[in-house]
DNA sequence: TAGATTGTTAATCGATTAACAATC
DNA sequence: TAGATTGTTAATCGATTAACAATC
């Protein structure tokens, strides 16, 4: 049970919507930090990240008060009002199963190992691959995947191997005791209660870009063509 | 103009929520055809794609009424239908640009190639790349972006470079007349009116998982910590 | 006809936004 | 104090969901 103690009133349940801005807005404020920029306001904060600023100002108002009516945020306080929320001023073991393109992508990608994530593993089935050093890394066979994820304290799993094999990829860590998955294979993993998923799709994107610029195109989709198959 | 003559009485404006799904849709029904299934339910095909049937059958019905009552859907019509829907029925000719792990693990992607997408261009500024052979394809030097673009009549532009490179790229390419791009650089770029940008980020989501992680692990944010910095 | 399942209605829920009182 | 800007209210908008009449 978790006790809320009168020191910490604030109520839990920051919306999902607002929890998956906030990477944006550290973004920007980092952006802001790295120019040393010390003091922004909403207006500025929100054009930066690219959105409204009620709703930034509103997104902010779900972690507290952190900004000074007439002045604005001061910007390296909100930085780690922000990661701290995340989650991002611990450091969060991650292991990337697949050692493809995409895996080596991931493995030498900047962002990740910057903040709060720390990639502590890198496994494929490839004998080929296994024993390639990647991003300061060694790549490891994937059946020492539970092993690796108890002896290193792998607490977030990346799943980048080809759709046949993500859902037995997926089953093994979970019965690891890993609940959160990062999966860019294009299947719908089937999880228990308790575990998040999250999907990064390449092509659902493209598709969706599509969808758009044929209504520039064409306005709307292609009527003259004829369903040239059976109905039942 | 667009004009709407008698014969397509649909009203135009499917929910942006509906399109993002529809991909998601497309995905499943292709997995149900290989396995030569001919007719699927709404709920079938919900739990197959990962959502609420109710929700699956209101999706369907901004485009059409495709189902037959008491039956279900037909398979291969209702891939046809949702595949016209998106612009899946004709070619696009997309151009990547960057092609490091990220840009060649796209040009690899089966899901890009197979359906409705032609990788008709690959473009790195890096001399050391230009010339390399992937996936059937010849690396360009940025300069010729322009040229490809126009010569090859892509309309959807993949953005894989580093994210200082980001938007000088979204700028020629937004000048050379595509609006359509699909970016992976870790920036909010900047475009006007009329152009979709539609956004990938990897760290994001890996920020998000970080979030729900740490309410399982902790109950909260840390409360310990003290903030070591000033505040203005 | 009886059973099954769609397509749609209406209620609910959550997210967005403008406006402004509070206050630095 | 006067000007600026936050944090919050309330209205609006869009998305989700259960329920069920229509109908195959």
């Amino acid at each position: 049970m978790i006790r809320r103690t009168p020191q910490q009133p604030r109520e839990r349940g920051i919306p999902d919507a607002t929890v998956a801005r906030l990477p944006l807005y550290l973004r920007a404020l980092n952006g802001l930090a790295e120019r040393a920029v010390a003091t922004v306001s909403s207006e500025d904060l929100a054009v930066a990240a690219g959105v409204n600023s009620a709703k930034l100002r509103k997104d902010l108002s779900h972690l507290g008060s952190y900004g000074t009516r007439g002045v604005g945020y001061d910007v390296q306080y909100l930085i780690y009002q922000i990661s701290r929320e995340l989650g991002l001023t611990q450091d969060w073991a991650v292991a990337i199963v697949g050692v493809g393109n995409l895996g080596r992508a991931l493995a030498n990608y900047g962002g990740f190992v910057s903040r709060g994530f720390r990639v502590a593993g890198l496994l494929d089935a490839d004998p080929e691959v296994v024993g390639d050093h990647i991003a300061g890394l060694v790549v490891e066979h994937s059946d020492e995947l539970e092993s690796v994820i108890a002896k290193r304290g792998v607490s977030i799993v990346v799943i980048a191997t080809p759709a046949t094999a993500a859902q037995a990829v997926c089953d093994r860590v979970i019965a690891s005791g890993v609940t959160s998955i990062l999966n860019f294979a294009p299947v719908v993993l089937t999880v228990p209660a308790g575990v998040d998923v999250r999907k990064v799709d390449l092509s659902i994107e493209l598709q969706i870009l599509a969808f758009h610029e044929q209504r520039k195109v064409n306005g709307g989709p292609v009527m003259g063509e004829e369903w040239a198959g059976e109905v039942s």
